[in-house]
DNA sequence: AGGACATTCAACCATATGGTTGACGATCGC
DNA sequence: GCGATCGTCAACCATATGGTTGAATGTCCT
C-alpha cells in the first residue's frame, strides 16, 4: 500500500510471517544452500521457492551470490538485530532459551515443509 | 490460504508487519486505551484501527476488555515471547539495548502515526 | 424517551500475496 | 554443439489485506 520505504521492520516481520520462509531461514542456518536444494523438501514448484528467497533477500534476512549457474542463499542474521531490539523492548525477556527455540525450530520444520497434507489441519 | 492453525509465530509476525499496528502497541506499552483514543493519532478511520486491533487481538497481542460502552485494550507482552526467542536463534544478539529500542520507537510513531502526506515517500 | 457517544458490521474497492504453469536465458558436461 | 540442469520471467488465478463509507448496535446521560 506504498508505505514508507524508510521502514525496515515491516519487510523484516512480513518475511517472517510466512511458515515456509521461516523453514527456509532455519534451513540456511545449518549451511548456505542452492536454490534447487532449497526447494526440495517442499511441496511447491521451484518458482514459489525462488519467490520466496527474493522475498527474504528483498527484507536483508538472506544474500544471494550466483556461481556458475547456482545461486547460493547465505543466512543474514543481522538482519534480524533491529526487529529483536524491538520486540524485547516489550518484554525484557530473561536471556536467550537455546532449548525452548531448538522445540520452536522443530515444530516449524515438521510443518512447514514436506507435508502438504497437513495444510489446513 | 487456509494454514495450519498451529501455527502461533505467522500471525505474530502478519500482526508485526504493519506500521500503524506497530505504532499501536507502543502506544499501549504506555498505558491500557480506549479504541477511540487509540485511533485518535491515525489519519485513518475508527472502523480501520478496529480491524487492527482485531488483528492484535486474533494474534494474542494484546486483549481487549468492554466496560461499559467502551472496550479498552490491553498489551499482552508475553505474546511476544516465542517469536523473540524464534528470532534470538538466529543471532545471539547482546542483551537487551534499550537505547536502541527507545530510538526505533519514536521513529515508528513519528512515522506510522498523525501524518498521512509522509507516505509513500 | 431521546440524543450523543463508542464500536462494530456490511458492502465495496484497489492492491498485495502465494501459488500455478510454460517459456526462456545461462551454464555445465560430454 | 547439444542435451540436461539451474533459475527466473510472465501471465494468470484465488484469496488476503488495508482502506473507505454508511448503517446498525449498544450504552450512557439528562
Amino acid at each position: 500500500m506504498l508505505r514508507c520505504m524508510t521502514d525496515p521492520l515491516s519487510p523484516i516481520f512480513a518475511a517472517l510471517a510466512d511458515p515456509t520462509r521461516r523453514a527456509i531461514l532455519a534451513m540456511l542456518l545449518e549451511d548456505d544452500m542452492a536454490v534447487t536444494d532449497v526447494a526440495e523438501p517442499f511441496a511447491m514448484s521451484l518458482a514459489a521457492i525462488s519467490k520466496h528467497l527474493a522475498i527474504l533477500a528483498g527484507a536483508g534476512l538472506i544474500t544471494q551470490e550466483k556461481r556458475g549457474r547456482v545461486k547460493w542463499c547465505k543466512l543474514e542474521p543481522d538482519a534480524l538485530r533491529g526487529a529483536s531490539v524491538w520486540m524485547q523492548g516489550f518484554g525484557q525477556f530473561e536471556p536467550v532459551n537455546l532449548d525452548a527455540f531448538e522445540r520452536f525450530l522443530e515444530a516449524e520444520l515438521a510443518e512447514g515443509a514436506a507435508d502438504p497434507q497437513a495444510e489446513g489441519i
